[in-house]
DNA sequence: TATTCGTGCAGACTATAGTCCGTGGCTTTT
DNA sequence: AAAAGCCACGGACTATAGTCTGCACGAATA
């Protein structure tokens, strides 16, 4: 369902963010209070963020909640669009 | 716990954002494709959304879901303050 | 004053977020 | 080549998101 690209697009722009500030997954679990196979599984869209948890994620990452749910839009239009060219 | 006032906050800017549409409880619910008992939760402050349910509500308030999103982190701030100088 | 409308709320339920423990594979370091 | 770091992934679990039914109540309206 296009449901899951919403958990699809937060995944790449986790990564991304992730990657930016130099944190291996499991850094970023421990910082967030969160478990390291949860960011793994959050990572790979097969899990969305509750707001809490999309809180606790972005004040490490040293973003603000909303800027990552508008990259989390963005990505999402991209994955649609490809999607969409793709036939 | 401090977490709640994630959940306080965004029920306090849906409603808010519901009245500015001026729609009731059930034509939100029914546009969003969401309970009615669980619009009522989240206003309360009782449940806190999903990305999916952030964005399927913000499209039926005409409101992009990053804004949704700041606004709830401007009232969370004003929650926190309130309470800090409550004593 | 009977009816309708909007909402709170309880209970019991199903679906999914989030944890915990472990295995294995790949790459880098020693 | 052995050790260590980073990650994908599975299974089994607990906590909470989200549904559904139905009742109560106050405010408006007929």
């Amino acid at each position: 369902m296009s449901k899951d690209y919403y958990a699809k697009a937060f995944g790449e722009v986790l990564k991304d963010a992730r990657d930016a500030n130099g944190f291996t997954q499991e850094k970023l679990a421990e910082k967030s209070l969160l478990d390291r196979t949860y960011i793994s599984l959050l990572e790979r869209g097969k899990r969305q963020p509750s707001l809490t948890t999309l809180f606790q994620i972005a004040v490490v990452l040293n973003l603000s909640p909303s800027t990552l749910v508008k990259l989390t839009e963005k990505k999402y239009h991209e994955i649609i669009e490809k999607r969409n060219s793709d036939k």
